[in-house]
DNA sequence: TTATTAAGTGAACAGATGTTCACTTAATAA
DNA sequence: TTATTAAGTGAACATCTGTTCACTTAATAA
């Protein structure tokens, strides 16, 4: 998703602007500050730029119409903190399943290292379905949100406001969501059936014994 | 320097209201987001803390007179009260096992609920053993040193220098090390060989997909 | 040729933002 | 007691800042 398109020149150089700024000052430029670097004497050609580097994946807006909101994307970031709070949001239970989408029962601070994404959340496993996989009740599932889903990947399935952690294939029309567990049935889904909501894929695991 | 001040009530609301913003957003609060949080109906006060905050050392100002330009100081970008650092010391093989000590490949912060022990390790497993307790290799253990054994407990033992994953009974006179796996068999030991090593119990499971 | 896209100018708006000043209140130390 | 310090209100100022609009220019694709 991020940084595979071309760069024109120009982009090329604002992009370059803004890393290099960032890394002499440890925050980031504002559109002025960057259109001073170049030269212009106007904004607004520098931050078209700076949209189209953000559609293509390079930078990410933090927040909108904040001043120093823009960020690298994928890049380093070189001060930021080692550790980071997510939110327990509910349970998700891997047989018939169940949630509780932001209840919110309590942070959970985690090194950072295992948080690609900003939105994170945690989720409690419930059923047995993931059981060959090393997934068992009671678990805590570190879920990144996002939609760069691929064949294989452990996900959190929303289906009919139930939620389940399902290995994830895609077979050209449908969909198969497979449970860890030689016991259990995968479940067949149409692409297209609205019933059916990613909610992310599984980036790690918590067990407190 | 930096950080050795005593902080009023006040000064450590401010303080860490600034470092969870930065937690959460990824860029630094300005003076009246700050206030905001707070409840005030001026952006004053908090500006006097902040500067009280620099004067100590706490933070600091990367240039005058722009948005968004303070920062933790040095030393102070620490994840706070509820996460700890726990050193990764090294590999616990679950078959045949191998422990290389006090490697300290990297630290890793981890939420304090989790540690009841301020000696606590991680180490990472790498046979099958205990695959049916869901312990896969790759994974990470959080170990906490200390004799509070019971029957039943998993467990991290050091027979002749190598370390491995499994779980405790005490049967009388001999020791019984049982794996988490149907196609392998229990080790028996005699409760007072000095072969045998208990290193300390297995209180948490990490893992990354 | 014509149409499209990226790049840039110039201007402007609305709100965000750091900073300062005068004043009040409460707690603490001398 | 008096003096000092931290904390907070309220107001105001001057910039800073993101964003948008209309228009121009050059390069490129169809």
């Amino acid at each position: 998703m991020s940084g595979g398109e071309i760069l024109t020149a120009t982009q090329r150089r604002v992009l370059e602007l803004f890393a290099v700024y960032m890394q002499e000052h440890g925050f980031p430029p504002t559109v002025r500050e960057l259109a001073d670097e170049l030269g212009h004497s106007s904004t607004a050609g520098v931050h078209k730029t700076l949209k189209i580097l953000q559609a293509k994946g390079y930078l990410t807006q933090l927040s909108r119409g904040k001043s120093r909101t823009l960020s690298l994307a994928d890049g380093q970031r070189l001060p930021g903190p080692r550790a980071r709070s997510l939110p327990l949001v509910g349970q998700v239970q891997a047989g018939a399943p169940m949630l509780a989408v932001e209840e919110k029962e309590s942070d959970f601070y985690l090194d950072s290292e295992w948080l690609g994404d900003r939105n994170a959340f945690l989720l409690r496993v419930q059923g047995h379905s993931m059981i060959d996989a090393g997934i068992v009740p009671g678990d805590l599932l570190v879920v990144e949100p996002g939609q760069d889903i691929r064949n294989g990947d452990i996900i959190i399935a929303l289906l009919e406001e139930e939620a389940t952690v399902k290995r994830y294939y895609n077979e050209k029309e449908r969909i198969r969501l497979q449970p860890e567990n030689q016991s259990m049935q995968p479940i067949y889904i149409h692409r297209n059936d609205p019933a059916l909501r990613i909610l992310g894929k599984v980036r790690g695991l918590l067990r407190k014994f």
